[in-house]
DNA sequence: CCTATAATTTCGGTGTGCCGAAAATACGTG
DNA sequence: CACGTATTTTCGGCACACCGAAATTATAGG
């Protein structure tokens, strides 16, 4: 029998919040190196960090292959997304911080509140479902709504629908995104595709433009029409 | 030259909030065994760490002798002790902890929380100059407004002042007094001091009751009469 | 002033999490 | 299928902050 739920390191909840992360974009599990790249860490440091999670049941590791997390694993990985999630949305709502502006500060608070200060902002937010990127908000008892969206990079021509989730990776293109009028919910239809791995052209709020492949890979347009 | 506050470490600033602290009660510099007392520490740990507290130009230590900081150190404390004080405030007024409660949750987010958002909470509350417990806030630019008060231990009988403040060390005793009835600006009378070493007779709110030592020397009392 | 006791420091050692260099393994291409 | 390249792991090392045991220094009482 395993250690049952001993406190997580805030090293170990870094790692296995960017591992299931991960699968929310991807269905194939995460490798070392991609791993080691998201955390800005050294891969040996990651081969070795991993094994521990493995010790510690939290991930299970194939040598030279993938790292897929134990249910105990995900369940941890859960509760961090909650918890950086909620206190993104807290941020934005009640501190006037841009959604360009929550993930630092987020990143340092989701491994120092308290469940009690957690879930005393869940209450005062009104147990929202998604943040201000659209990323959808675990419940406390683990359970998430993963809306069914499409990226704009695979959106065919024509197609038009509301703005769901916007990758949080990269606060620069939020800011982008944000200042080109990009927010949740906004409509956006997909005008044509510029040949040879060129540029999308898209149409928003009447305004048209052309979004690299790097923006078009960062959205999700939700139910929508051809 | 020494390295120009470069950024503190957790540790460090746990350090420096204490030896700081001593002093707000206490004329005389903190001695290592009553530092290893504070934060817990085995006496070796704090020895080691108060020579890297000298070498980073934080306090100065003579062997075998007293610790005191540096101007710089006491600027770091005061920054510390200025988060910590109004993050307590806020988890009082805003979340509704009782003041036996912030003080573990204060602990953490002291040192999580980033310049910006503790200035958005300072403005929230309207930039308090003292907190839950009485202890006066430093401002931003490192001044302090020090109550002058007498220890409830130290006033003479026939005494009467307001609270004016709480020691926050023992939350215990925290709970204990708030249960009696006790809260910033009620007004104590002393009554009677046992004799021997004995307990204080005091007078609060009509109802009278003892207090015994520790109690006597948390609790201080503002400009009252004799 | 000298000694017993208390406080402090030194020393060797631990756990965590990180690194770079070198070795091992996997994989695509010819 | 064999070989070169890319990925992953192993290995020795480091920084930080902690510990207990042993040695050192301070101090108070006789």
């Amino acid at each position: 029998m395993q250690e049952r739920s001993a406190i997580a390191s805030s090293a170990t909840e870094d790692y296995v919040k960017v591992i299931y992360s991960h699968t929310e974009w991807q269905p194939e599990p995460i490798t070392s190196s991609v791993l080691a790249a998201r955390l800005g860490l050294a891969p040996s440091s990651v081969t070795e960090m991993v094994k521990k999670l493995a010790a510690a049941g939290l991930a299970t590791h194939v040598p030279y292959g993938a790292v897929t997390l134990t249910s105990e694993g995900r369940s941890l990985a859960l509760r961090m997304l909650r918890r950086h999630r909620l206190i993104e949305t807290w941020l934005v709502e009640s501190f006037g911080y841009g959604w360009d502006e929550v993930h630092d500060e987020a990143e340092v608070l989701e491994h120092a509140v308290s469940d009690r200060f957690l879930e005393a902002i869940a209450g005062k937010l009104g147990h929202p479902l998604r943040d201000p990127h659209g990323d959808p908000i675990p419940r406390a008892d683990g359970s998430v709504e993963q809306p069914d969206a499409v990226l704009l990079a695979d959106a065919p021509d024509g197609f038009s629908g509301p703005v769901v989730r916007i990758s949080d990776r990269d606060p620069a293109l939020l800011q982008y995104l944000g200042d080109q009028g990009f927010a949740l919910d906004s409509v956006v239809t997909v005008v044509e595709r510029r040949p040879f791995g060129g540029a999308l052209a898209v149409r928003l709020d009447g305004a048209g433009f052309d979004l690299g492949d790097e923006a078009t890979r960062a959205v999700w347009l939700g139910a929508g029409s051809s």
